[in-house]
DNA sequence: TGCAATATCATTTTT
DNA sequence: TGATATTGCA
């Protein structure tokens, strides 16, 4: 085993014997090598690689890890497990969820689904939805089950109407997921945890099975998977944690910063090293860095040491307007591939997925290659939703959502009035949906031209799952959008025809995905599970296929990626720090927290852009700096105006940073103090 | 019931 | 602005 591309620190964490361990790990300063390496050094001193469970936050992440592992160890790390934690309970879940009383193959709900599904239960429960926004009741039962109670219908929190209501949907929500053989995300964690405390032989079959635990960013559990790593890892104890406080980014999600900056506390006698040389960023790049953070007021201060020859200074880019930024990003980017920087090795990062868009615009239009990671647009499609539900139909005959979505879909004549009927009739005698469809004729009220399309389209439904047993499900699927007209259908609602193509192809998408996985999954594959990793681990394929591309992503995507060249957009108030939702305060905190994620992706260069007007609602509207350019180091970064001149207007109360940018900007040449 | 016109209204991050 | 909900009409 050669250490010796590793220095003392990092030795020491990959060397230290078995017991808890605590790697807390600066930005770049070799956390994924530490673990890395620390796995090899644990096969090397004889562990069983199939009895080693390393956990990451992102599947970006575990193949990243597992393609390290492959290198550094060969052969035997194939056997190892390297997950994520939903993966990983999902994978107990789908051995023991029986115990509890789901169906054997159960399926996993993703975001619209649970959406959908709030969505009937307010009116169910006749709430008046129109005024409540079913995401964040969505949100608020995420919340409640993360945190470990259930939401309290009695609100002592007068305040929080959307507490109140998630209270009274949530029992309904979740008999509802299990009356549909569903689990949420939340559950993935949260349900193996029932199942070990009242199932202990399941318990101690893991325990068995996973002898070292090494969980990686850790900065971003919340109190379920913290449970489940105490849990798995028992009185052995072997668990070593590796994270940094100050790239917790997670925390509206439940993420707690208390599980790192605690583990002594939850594992008593942990040995502890802390990694603070960085070898990713130029220091101009650290200095900007450590700058932002450093005034995080909460956080375990640590001092990263550049370990590399100065380079060029962090670049402030200030553009009239997002189209312009988009522009000039898009011919930094053709700038620096044709000085021979490779594409893949360059990045867009920006706060919100919708600002990919005008990005995307620019590089097209230079023929760029590029790649968006991680947007979620091509699942929202109504077409790729719509082809989605009809499969979760035939795989999972209980998951009634889906069947309302999709059976008037193309229109086949059953209307609001019908479906109506239906469901009282289906309430009244407490039969499925799928079990009244069957019979429609037996259901009062209904014109017998309705029960005919109804059961119609019962008998289609139940035609395609009996030919699923037969044959294979690629085929099946496009069989059956045949039989619907589905592409006939999508041409006519659409005006434009490139618009429709582009949906089929997005459709043509879902498609070959599904027949990818079934010539991978040879004779073995089913439905179920091709869905149930769509939603754990959407996109798989494009993730690793596509090389040779600028990388498009979100921060919070980026999070343990690095790039030579890092191009961070939107450097505004109300975007970074996002202004966050209506009524609630942004964690300015956590805001920062996040560009200084974003800032230590860089390794040589990192450029910040900002627009002076953005479009927003179709309206121009004008834009204040962000508040953390104020902490950049001025002697790190040079700053350039490349907004139209106009009579500056020196705003009252503006911080004195300002003043000190627009004497740069005067020095360099057309001037236009930040607006405020 | 289905379609088209009109009104409304949005505004994070992700497994 | 552009996507979705709702309404009004055939």
């Amino acid at each position: 085993m050669d250490l010796s591309r590793l220095n003392p620190e990092q030795r020491e964490a990959v060397t230290t014997p078995k017991g808890p361990l605590l790697v807390l790990a600066g930005a770049g300063s070799g956390k994924t090598r530490v673990i890395v390496y620390r796995i090899a050094w644990l096969l090397a001193q004889g562990a069983r690689p199939d009895s080693v469970l390393a956990v990451t936050f992102t599947n970006k992440a575990a193949q990243e890890m597992k393609a390290r592992l492959l290198r550094l160890a060969g052969r035997p790390a194939e056997e190892l497990w390297v997950s994520t934690f939903h993966a990983l309970g999902a994978e107990v879940a789908r051995k023991d969820l029986f115990r509890l009383g789901w169906p054997r193959r159960f399926a996993v709900a993703d975001a619209g689904d649970q959406l959908c599904l709030v969505r009937r239960l307010l009116r169910a429960v006749s709430v008046d939805d129109r005024a409540l926004d079913a995401r964040r009741v969505v949100a608020a039962i995420s919340r409640a089950k993360n945190a470990g109670v259930a939401p309290q219908p009695d609100a002592a929190q007068e305040g929080d109407d959307y507490q109140r209501v998630a209270g009274e949907v949530f029992p309904h929500y979740q008999r509802a997921l299990r009356a549909q053989g569903a689990v949420d995300f939340d559950d993935l964690i949260l349900l193996p945890l029932q199942l070990f405390r009242e199932h202990p032989e399941v318990l101690a079959r893991w325990r068995r099975r996973f002898q070292t635990l090494l969980v990686d960013e850790f900065q971003d559990t919340n109190a379920p998977q913290l449970q489940f790593v105490q849990a798995l890892a028992g009185d052995r104890r072997d668990v070593c944690v590796v994270g940094d406080d100050d790239q917790c980014i997670y925390s509206w999600r439940g993420a707690e910063v208390r599980n790192i900056l605690d583990f002594q506390a939850h594992f008593p006698g942990t040995r502890e090293v802390v990694l603070g040389r960085n070898y990713r960023s130029a220091p101009a790049v650290l200095a900007a860095a450590s700058a932002v953070i450093s005034a995080v007021p909460e956080r375990r201060p640590k001092v990263l040491v550049a370990d590399r020859p100065p380079g060029v200074p962090v670049q402030l880019v200030v553009l009239p307007s997002e189209g312009d930024e988009a522009d000039w990003v898009a011919r930094g980017v053709e700038r620096r591939l044709q000085e021979g920087i490779p594409a893949d090795e360059m990045a867009i990062l920006y706060r919100t997925n919708g600002q990919s868009r005008p990005l995307e615009e620019s590089l097209s239009a230079r023929g760029l290659p590029f790649e968006v990671l991680g947007g979620t647009e091509f699942f929202q499609q109504r077409e790729v939703k719509d082809v989605l539900a009809y499969l979760k139909v035939l795989a999972n005959p209980l998951d009634e959502v889906s069947l309302l979505r999709i059976i008037n879909v193309p229109a086949r004549g059953i209307g609001d009035a019908t479906m109506e009927r239906l469901l009282a009739h289906a309430r009244r005698e407490g039969l499925g949906v799928q079990q009244t469809l069957d019979r429609a004729a037996a259901v009062e009220g209904l014109a017998p031209g309705a029960a005919a399309r109804v059961e119609a389209f019962s008998a289609l439904v139940a035609r395609m799952r009996a030919r699923l047993r037969a044959e294979p499900m690629g085929q099946v699927a496009r069989s059956l959008l045949v039989d619907i007209g589905f592409a006939e259908d999508t041409r006519a609602g659409s005006r434009d025809a490139g618009v429709a193509q582009a949906r089929l192809r997005s459709v043509e998408g879902v498609l070959a995905s599904l027949e990818a996985y079934q010539a991978r999954a040879a004779g073995k594959a089913d439905l179920i599970s091709w869905l149930n990793r769509l939603s754990l681990d959407a996109r798989e394929e494009e993730q690793s296929a596509e090389r040779g591309r600028v990388a498009l992503m979100t921060l919070h995507a980026a999070k343990g990626l690095e790039f030579r060249v890092v191009f961070l957009v939107g450097l505004e108030e109300g975007l970074l720090p996002h202004a966050g939702m209506l009524g609630e305060a942004p964690n300015l905190d956590e805001e920062r927290r996040l560009a200084y994620v974003g800032f230590t992706r860089a390794r040589d260069e990192l450029i910040l852009t900002r627009a002076a007007t953005r479009l927003r609602r179709g309206r121009e509207v004008p834009r204040t700096p962000s508040r953390f350019l104020q902490d950049l180091p001025v002697d790190s970064v040079v700053f350039l105006d490349l907004t139209l001149p106009s009579p500056p207007q020196a705003g009252p109360g503006q911080p004195s940073v300002f003043a000190r940018l627009r004497e740069q900007f005067r020095a360099a040449g057309p001037e236009e103090p930040p607006s405020a």
